[in-house]
RNA sequence: GCGGGGGUCGCCAAGUCUGGUCAAAGGCGCGAGGCUCAGAACCUCGUCCCUAAGGGGUUCGUGGGUUCAAAUCCCACCCCCCGCACCA
């Protein structure tokens, strides 16, 4: 048999919408559990990794639902942000590769991708494919109370946060270097680039050098060689610009001039020349005073900051170098006038000492190196280890002025400081990385971002109310609480708009669009309101300031709120009321990567502008999910989109497959092969399940066996297992127990106890049994909920499983004399089966030979004695021998408590003290009721005698070594 | 560089806080047997090495240490992964 898995999938779902199970509303009598997860971007469809967020999510919901919490678990869809816009451009400019991954992997109709053309139809394409792999998972949410970020009632609410934050003083203004397409006049990040390059933006110094009353900035990023500087590159095939910079007069390469402007310089162009034109000339370094010839280096890139460097041939290798390629032909030069005795007369000046090196580091890794020209790559390397020593361990000599003995590393900040402060020096930001390009093709370079708008997550006091905020809060798994911690303390001012993109204006400067990681962080309480906003329609001009400082925090006069926003006072007082009873947070679900910021961000807002009885008060962390041991990505072609994996394996099974693997914080590795092993357990447990459901149900007169004893003992400790894994979200854990362990158990009775001719002759089984697919069929809810509603009816249940009572732990049905019995037993026929290998026999006859009852006698005592304290093998015995009788016993008690000595003091106290309460087995007994059984496992007769049985057949006189719980064995 | 996580018997992965039935759960893979016309699925057993009757030996990144006892505690070292922002 095979389940059909997509018709009861969807006559659940059917049910489950129609009974409106999973809407929550205030209900005064119960208690809430308020559970959210974040909201997805609708970019593209959700994949098997987006998956395992939201089903540990729902898992963690329809556990709380069971365990008779009111649970509130909706979702709303996150269109803020770029690349949505960015990727309807791309489409509408045909770029092949995005049109085949929408194709392709995403499978969207072609003429549905003419339609993205319209950034708004992307979100709302992949904004109902995700919802509707939402409902065909199960996810047990409230959709009355979805919305998206762009409606304008969110948008209301956006602005109140925004401004309550401003009046906090936690919105600031400022200017910072971003990097930049200046053909998309945008802010690019890692996603916007080619190849997905993240632009590494590095301070360039300028130091001024005067060329004829014109200004020409050496770009370095070794401020502090300005000593050493021994003349001026700049590359002679290049075209250079002299332009009005500000106040001054300055010469820089074509491309550097361009630059000048997004660094908010005031440039204007006033001469062309190229590079070889000012070969030859002379200009005064600013600190020195020293005059220092112009000379032309191919290794000067135009492109690269202002195309003008300053050459410090003691400590910069390419400088070096170039000045040696220049002095062996010098020849091919004399076109620019330079007389070829000048290049000799330039030596290298030593500025700075450095242990293991000589007075020119440059020159020694050049030796080293093997480098014979400029154009050498590994020039790059050799600049890199001069610049790592000289910084670390590097000090200043006597010809640098009032730097002298300075460490290189603070000598350099000083240098900088000193040219900045008095003009000699200018800071030009670069990309370090180039050439980065955008998506749009142009490269990208540095701008600084006038009067950008800050969050200040750097303000101390806020940051204190964060840490409060953490301190209460649970985080699972709590591993996670120092990155935290970590992320409180380095957070600073955190960008919080941009120029483009979908989203909420700030509602002061209507220019800026508030970025997505900052509207997204209270919005857990618009679950609250958007159900009310949604039924009575109301306007976003109603949702002034007032409203929400009435409804959030209880502020201002109700009769007036009532005015001002045209709603009436009941339904002012009802919104306020239900926010009231689901706020706060109990529970917030999201990926790993999100601690550093959004959930940071989560923490920081909540605790700026709710009071702490209003705070979250836990977060649920989880990792990622492989595919088949790899990172899933779009180049392995090893995505597989959600609703897919639903048809091919089922939600239930691909549901356990995402949360089985692994526990929440460690990424979970999916396979088909595990989604369908899982699809065979879950068919198996439903036959199972419907062949007992058919079992007769009278119970009179069931006298159970120890194996039904055992088997309901067992159910009980998964029961407190499972349960207690739950609560702390050990899902994996879960699973093990209810699903694999649960099972072994089961076989295990099964064999003890077959069905032998109609199971209708045995009503204790099918009363065991019975409760046992009663107890598993809830335990398995939250995970495979489909199919557990499937056999919850079959069983003749009115209600629904989704909604019935979690199982709970019952002390009394707990036996621990029959699961040692059994345990007893297991161990038997492994000791039996292990000798029977050993010796390579073919059994025809086992016989076992119970222990003497003061053997018992011993091994109980022994337990209680040593559970009271540590004892050596001499005292354990000089106490056991106060009894008398076991005086008599004599040099055989010596004998056997040798035996069992260190296995008693090895053994787990728990079990100990489990062993001495359930006192003595009747062994005897229980091996030989239970002999047919024994016959089937081993294939061989089997017979039982007691050790102290004087007419007993012991050929080989084993009967001796009996011990408790072990049993002699002697095989023919 | 700073911060976080991790290295366990073919692979994945529990166990580590709270030392002791830990040669170490579970899954996958592999092997044998059962079932079957056959196969798949399923069930049972096995899957570090040795074994002389239920036993022994060597293992949990490497090297030391503490302890009657260490995967687990302490010290040092090696290796791997992730984050460091204006971006969802």
């Amino acid at each position: 048999m095979v389940l059909e898995w997509s018709k009861i999938e969807e006559k659940w779902r059917k049910t489950w919408e129609s009974l409106h199970i999973f809407e929550a509303d205030i209900n005064p009598k119960r208690e809430k559990y308020f559970l959210t997860v974040a909201y997805p971007y609708p970019n593209s469809p959700q994949h098997i990794g987006h998956g395992r967020t939201y089903t540990l999510a729902d898992v963690h919901a329809r556990y709380m639902r069971m365990r008779g919490k009111n649970v509130l678990f909706p979702m709303g869809f996150h269109y803020t942000g770029t690349p949505i816009l960015a990727m309807s451009k791309r489409l509408a400019e045909g770029d092949e590769e995005l049109i085949d991954t929408f194709n392709r992997i995403y499978g969207v109709p072609s003429a549905k991708i003419e339609e993205f053309k319209e950034p708004l139809e992307i979100a709302k394409y992949f904004h109902e494919e995700i919802k509707q792999g939402m409902k065909e998972i199960g996810y047990s949410l409230d959709w009355r109370r979805e919305f998206t970020t762009i409606d304008l009632q969110y948008s209301r609410f956006i602005e109140w946060q925004f401004r309550k934050l401003r009046k906090t003083g936690y919105i600031v203004q400022g200017s910072h270097p971003v990097g930049w397409c200046p053909k998309d006049g945008n802010p690019v990040g890692q996603h916007d680039t080619l190849g997905d390059v993240e632009p590494e933006i590095g301070e360039f110094i300028l130091i001024k050098f005067n060329l004829d009353g014109c200004l020409l900035p050496c770009a370095t990023l070794r401020p502090e060689t300005v000593f050493g500087v021994t003349n001026i590159w700049l590359r002679p095939d290049a075209h250079y610009v002299r332009s009005r910079v500000n106040d001054e007069e300055w010469m820089v390469s074509k491309e550097g001039s361009r630059k000048l402007g997004y660094l908010n310089l005031k440039v204007e162009e006033m001469e062309r020349v190229k590079g070889s034109d000012l070969i030859g000339k002379w200009a005064e370094n600013p600190l020195t005073g020293l005059r220092v010839p112009i000379l032309p280096a191919s290794f000067v890139d135009p492109k690269n900051a202002t195309g003008v460097v300053m050459s410090v041939p003691g400590h910069a290798p390419y400088d070096y170098q170039a000045l040696e390629d220049l002095k062996k032909k010098k020849e091919e030069f004399s076109p620019y006038g330079i007389d070829p005795k000048l290049l000799d007369s330039i030596t290298p000046i030593s500025i700075i000492e450095l242990e293991g090196y000589s007075n020119l580091p440059a020159l020694d890794v050049i030796k080293k190196m093997a480098i014979k020209s400029q154009e050498d790559p590994k020039l790059e390397e050799a600049t890199a280890e001069v610049y790592s020593r000289e910084f670390h361990s590097g000090r200043m000599k006597t010809n640098t002025m009032q730097y002298v003995g300075l460490p290189v590393s603070i000598a350099k900040e000083r240098v900088k400081e000193d040219l900045v402060k008095s003009k000699k020096g200018d800071i030009f930001y670069e990309i370090l990385n180039r050439p980065v390009v955008c998506r749009c093709g142009a490269e990208c370079i540095v701008k600084i971002f006038e009067n950008q708008w800050f969050i200040n997550y750097g303000d101390e006091n806020w940051k204190e109310l964060a840490r409060d905020c953490l301190g209460h809060m649970d985080i699972v798994p709590e591993d996670l609480r120092p990155e935290f911690e970590y992320t409180i303390r380095w957070l600073r001012q955190k960008a919080c708009a941009r120029k483009s993109g979908l989203g909420t204006k700030l509602p002061w400067d209507r220019e800026w669009v508030i970025e997505s990681l900052s509207d997204s962080v209270i919005y857990m309480a618009y679950y609250t309101l958007s159900k009310y906003i949604k039924s009575n329609r109301i306007g976003p001009d109603q949702l002034t300031n007032e409203f929400f400082d009435y409804v959030l925090l209880g502020e201002g006069n109700l009769e007036e709120v009532s005015r001002i926003t045209m709603m009436k006072e009941e339904l002012l007082e009802k919104i306020r009321e239900e926010f009231r009873y689901f706020y706060p947070p109990d529970s917030r679900h999201s990926g790993r990567d999100l601690v550093p910021n959004h959930l940071t961000f989560f923490i920081f807002n909540h605790a700026a502008i709710f009071p702490p009885e209003l705070w979250p008060k836990q977060i649920v962390v989880n990792g990622s999910v492989l595919m088949e041991g790899k990172k899933m990505s779009k180049s392995f072609g090893n995505i597989i989109p959600l609703r897919e994996a639903i048809r091919k394996f089922g939600a239930d099974p691909l549901r356990l497959a995402i949360l089985s693997t692994a526990e929440v914080s460690q990424d979970a590795d999916f396979s088909p092969a595990l989604a369908k092993s899982l699809n065979g357990r879950l068919e198996r447990f439903y036959e199972f399940a419907i062949g007992v459901i058919d079992l007769q149900d009278d119970y009179e007169g069931a006298r159970p066996s120890n194996e039904d004893r055992w088997l309901i003992s067992r159910l009980q400790s998964v029961v407190k297992a499972v349960t207690e894994a739950m609560d702390k979200l050990r899902i994996r854990e879960a699973i093990n127990h209810s699903l694999y362990e649960l099972d072994q158990d089961l076989q295990w009775y099964l064999r003890r106890s077959p069905m032998k001719g109609s199971p209708r002759n045995n009503k204790a089984m099918a009363r065991v049994l019975k409760d046992l697919v009663e107890v598993r069929v809830r335990l398995l809810a939250p995970f495979a909920p489909y199919l557990c509603e499937e056999i919850w009816e079959r069983m003749g249940n009115d209600g629904l499983v989704s909604v019935a009572d979690w199982p709970i732990y019952n002390e009394k049905k707990v036996d621990e004399k029959a699961e040692e019995v059994e345990e007893m037993l297991m161990r038997t026929i492994e000791d039996t089966v292990n000798i029977i290998k050993v010796k390579k026999i073919e059994p025809n006859r086992i016989y076992y030979y119970t222990s003497a009852e003061w053997k018992w006698g011993a091994y109980l005592k022994s337990l209680d004695i040593l559970e009271t304290g540590a004892t050596d093998i001499g005292g354990l015995i000089k106490k056991l021998t106060e009894d008398v009788r076991m005086k008599k016993v004599g040099k055989e008690l010596y004998k056997f408590v040798q035996r069992i000595y260190d296995e008693l003091r090895g053994m787990p106290l728990e079990m100990r003290q489990r062993r001495s309460r359930v006192r003595a087995l009747d062994e005897f007994r229980v091996l030989r009721d239970s002999t047919g059984f024994l016959e089937k496992e081993l294939n061989a007769k089997v017979e039982v005698y007691r050790e102290e049985d004087g007419e007993r057949f012991d050929p080989m006189n084993r009967a001796g070594l009996a011990q408790p719980y072990r049993p002699a064995i002697y095989i023919s």
